[in-house]
DNA sequence: GTAAAATTCCATACCGAGTTTGATTTTAGA
DNA sequence: TCTAAAATCAAACTCGGTATGGAATTTTAC
């Protein structure tokens, strides 16, 4: 199966992949050219855009996005789909990012931020989510009342991995970050099942 | 104030938006280059971009959105911001669309629902929204709040834009459509003020 | 082990969006 | 009418991305 030719290919997709990155942590994702990345990592432009449809996809390639949908429809039976969708981002917001790969993530993360281009594909993913999550929920709500709340979750979770995000970049530490990324978990959810009016109460 | 410089200039943006707007309903968005439509309003191509920053703001130029953060700041002490905003949007659905409009509206939604790049930079349109609702309900619910709410408020919002338009293109009347589009207005805004369990509920 | 077939790679030329430049025209205002 | 500011223009340029046709390499079949 893994012959040399599969190897050499993924080594490349992976040279490319690293070097893009590299330059772009730099100077910025704008500033690059994708002439340099491949002169960088000694191939051709077509070579390149063989391996990655699209300047965005060298930072983005490897980024799959949560499968709302799928947790949805892969719940217990029974179970009301935002608690399937709440323990699921508990238990993600709990596990702790490795140390060897906290850097490597704030350094993404870090580009793709300072980027409108990166940020636009990164949104193009979660209306993807969004459309997916609307087609699980048809059934069980109808058809305005799941794209509403299609809509509400996707832009809920966004929110919450943004302002994860964001405090990484301002240097707080994984462990911190995380523990407030739980609790905006748990808000995030409370707020979508229970609305605005609840919460004003409090 | 209105020279004839103004007025001239006046004239050309239009032109240029009406020419861009004509040739992208009858091929694509994507199928006609600035090239030709600048060719066609006969300017220069630098003279086009001199009036608007990108081939999308030929189609969207004039499409602000709606103000949700003014709307929400300027309401009436002591009124809920989701009243208000309900209120606003309440108003929206139930003014018809002046026949005149509706065929040079259904046309430019058309164009940028068949095209990619033109959902794309409307979104960001929306995601500019998004934030500056979040800054204006900050000082209320506070800070992870607020951009939760701003969030889910925004997303619902286009989703019910979506699917008006959608129906719009479907060939259903503006009439039956505008009806559609106020019971999902209500829908909506008592989805955000109650949240997901009480639909469940009904 | 070797030849043919399939795959990968490359150099080059090309396309379209958008910018830059510097010259030319048009308008405003005295 | 004269001048300064503003608008327009053609042309060349940059950059992301695609197409092409051939060269190099790997696989496979014998």
């Amino acid at each position: 199966m893994a012959g040399l030719r599969e190897r050499k290919k993924e080594q490349t997709r992976q040279r490319i992949a690293a070097v893009a990155l590299r330059l772009f942590a730099e100077r910025g994702f704008e500033a690059v050219t994708v002439n340099e990345i491949a002169e960088s990592a000694e191939v051709a432009k077509a070579t390149l855009f063989a391996y990655f449809p699209s300047k965005e996809a060298l930072v983005l390639g490897g980024v799959a996005g949560d499968d709302l949908a799928g947790i949805a429809a892969r719940r217990p039976p029974g179970q009301p789909f935002l608690a399937a969708l709440r323990a699921y981002f508990r238990g993600l917001a709990a596990a702790d990012v490795p140390e060897a790969e906290l850097g490597a993530l704030v350094t993404r993360v870090r580009v793709i931020q300072d980027s409108p281009a990166l940020r636009a594909a990164a949104n193009a993913l979660l209306y993807r989510q969004r459309d997916a999550l609307a087609a699980a929920l048809a059934g069980e709500y109808g058809n305005p009342a799941a794209g509403l709340i299609a809509a509400q979750v996707a832009a809920s979770l966004l929110t919450v991995q943004e302002s994860y995000f964001q405090r990484l970049l301002d240097g707080m530490s994984p462990a911190d970050a995380g523990r407030l990324l739980a609790r905006e978990v748990e808000l995030a959810f409370d707020l979508l099942e229970h609305g605005v009016n609840r919460l004003e109460r409090e």
